[in-house]
Order: structure tokens, then sequence, then C-alpha cells
DNA sequence: ATTTTTGGTTGCATTATAAAACCAAAAAAG
DNA sequence: CTTTTTTGGTTTTATAATGCAACCAAAAAT
């Protein structure tokens, strides 16, 4: 290997977001800030995940604006992990995955966390629509290339 | 490395799906398979993916049931890769990371390619909603756990 | 009938990841 | 204030994942 594929340069904006989180953990991480885990120790024993590996996601994820880590405590050397305002808009991602997870990935009667309203407790959930409304599937939307020429 | 975590047994719908879809390259080829292409060199040539790896990604998702492989021309050796309904459920999350995508990692004045309403042409956008309409951010959601006992 | 393309497989080199040992600073306990 | 424990890592070593290149057989094209 000579290093792994970077999509930086990739016109097709999915691809660069899979540049940024797309690998095994970041996503995991994100949704454990999601779900309010700010500090070291605490995404590890929730995620299972080595030392090491956390470490380096954690910085990488911070480098790239996801997450930002703030001293907390006396000295300041101890940090917590939060979601910048970037790293929230990811939102709508966890859910997408979230959705599709509960629909394909769950067998019958087997039960799953779920995702309620705060406001009123019932199930939240996604969809795509165009300007005018209309819920938009797979087959209605065409992606529309950048014109190749400078 | 004793074998890569997984996550099948989470109560979490995300890390299942991610459990799924969630390695380097499997969402990019099912990116590819939305934007029509179905053929081994299509994928290798839009990727730059190893064949081999190509060969597993492909396999897998076929297993996973991502994908279905249809034989085609006389003899049936030669595969077409498309979406099953159950990838086409991955519409959201790759209108989602698109949307991210669009938001935070092209420089202003850069361009991207659009994803539109075929009825329209106008682009399409993604919202998370309550059941009664009102839009649902971050902080106006909350993950409701499973029951702990039996 | 020959050449080219397709769709792989195999072997080797390199990178990523995990597990475990280790460690220093901070925090908590006494 | 002294000792113990927790936190947040780093380093080392082993293994798995990935990439690259060579190879190959069957289809397809010429």
């Amino acid at each position: 290997m000579v290093g792994r594929k970077s999509l930086k340069g990739d016109y097709c904006p999915s691809a660069r977001s899979l540049d940024v989180i797309g690998d095994w953990w970041s996503l995991l991480i994100v949704r454990d800030a999601f779900d309010g885990l700010t500090r070291f120790s605490e995404f590890r024993k929730s995620l299972g995940i080595a030392r090491n590996i956390l470490t380096d996601r954690l910085r990488t994820l911070v480098e790239r604006g996801i997450l930002e880590a703030i001293p907390v405590g006396d000295s300041g050397s101890r940090m917590e992990y939060r979601l910048t305002e970037m790293g929230q808009d990811l939102f709508p991602v966890m859910v997408a995955l979230r959705q599709f997870g509960e629909r394909h990935l769950f067998g019958p009667g087997e039960k799953h966390s779920v995702l309620v309203d705060r406001a009123q407790g019932l199930p939240v959930h996604l969809d795509i629509r165009a300007r005018d409304g209309r819920a938009v599937g797979p087959d209605d939307a065409v992606i529309l290339r950048i014109p190749e020429e400078e």
C-alpha cells in the first residue's frame, strides 16, 4: 500500500464526506458524541476501541473540525471532546443510518433504541423532498455533474 | 488483531448499519451503483480500487443483500451488480452524506455535483421532522434505549 | 483465428489496527 | 500531605486489511 486513497479532490460531496468520516471508527465516535459522551474513557468503554486508535481518531476528528477538544479541570491537560457545529451537521447522516438499520437489520420482534422528538416523545423520521414538498425516491432524483470544462 | 470487531449484536441501529456498509469502500460502491454503474470494470475505473478488494467488496455486498449479481450475456459468467430494494433504501444515507459534504467540504465558489429532482430539475433536500411536521435538530431529539431487562 | 477486454485469483509488500505493557500527570482517598 | 487510583495517553509487537503487480481463463470483439 502506498497510503490510502484520498477523495479530497473528488467532485462528489458524498465522496468527500466519506473521506472525512468514512473510516471504521469515526462515525461510531460521532454517534457517541451525539449521545453525550465527551471523555476519552467514555468513548473507550462504549466502543471497546484500542487506546492508540482512539487517540488517533480523536485527533483527526479534531483536526478536521468535527470535534473540538476543550480543556477541562485545573491544569487543562485533560480534554473533553464535543461536536463542533460542523460535527452537529452530521445529524442527518446518523439519522439516515439509524433508519436504515431499523428497517433492515433487526429481526421481527427484536428491540432497538429509538430516536424520539424530545418535545413529544414520538419517533423522528427523515425524508427527502423536492422543493415543492413532494417526496423524492432514488429513481426520482438524478445527479447533475459539474460542467466538465473550466 | 483478532478480527475486526462486529457490531452485529449492538442495540443501536446506526451501529448495525455501519457494520454492514461502514467500511472504506462499500459506500463508495453503493454511491456508484446509485449513479448507474453495474459492471466490475466500471466500478474499478470509477474508484481506482484494487481488483481483489473490489471482488471482495462486491461479494460481501451481495451476501449482505445490498447488491444483487445478475448474470449477463450468453454464458452467464459475467455479472451485473445492481442495488436490491434494501440497497436502494440507503438513498437517504447517500443524500445525507452529500448534503454534509456540500455544506462543509467545498470552498466558496468551488463547484460540485448536485442532486436534483428529475421532475423539476431543482435541488433535493433532506429534513428530519417530528410526527407533527416540526423540524428536529440534534438537540431536539433523544435516543430512547431499549428497556434493559430480560 | 487472433487479439482485446473482462473479471477475476494469487503472491508479495506495506499500512492499519489491535492488544498489552508501560508511564506520567491528575484526581481522589486517607 | 502522602498514597492510591483513574485518566489519558505512548510504545512495542503481532496480525489483519489493503494495494500492487503478475498471471490467467473465458468472452467478446476484430
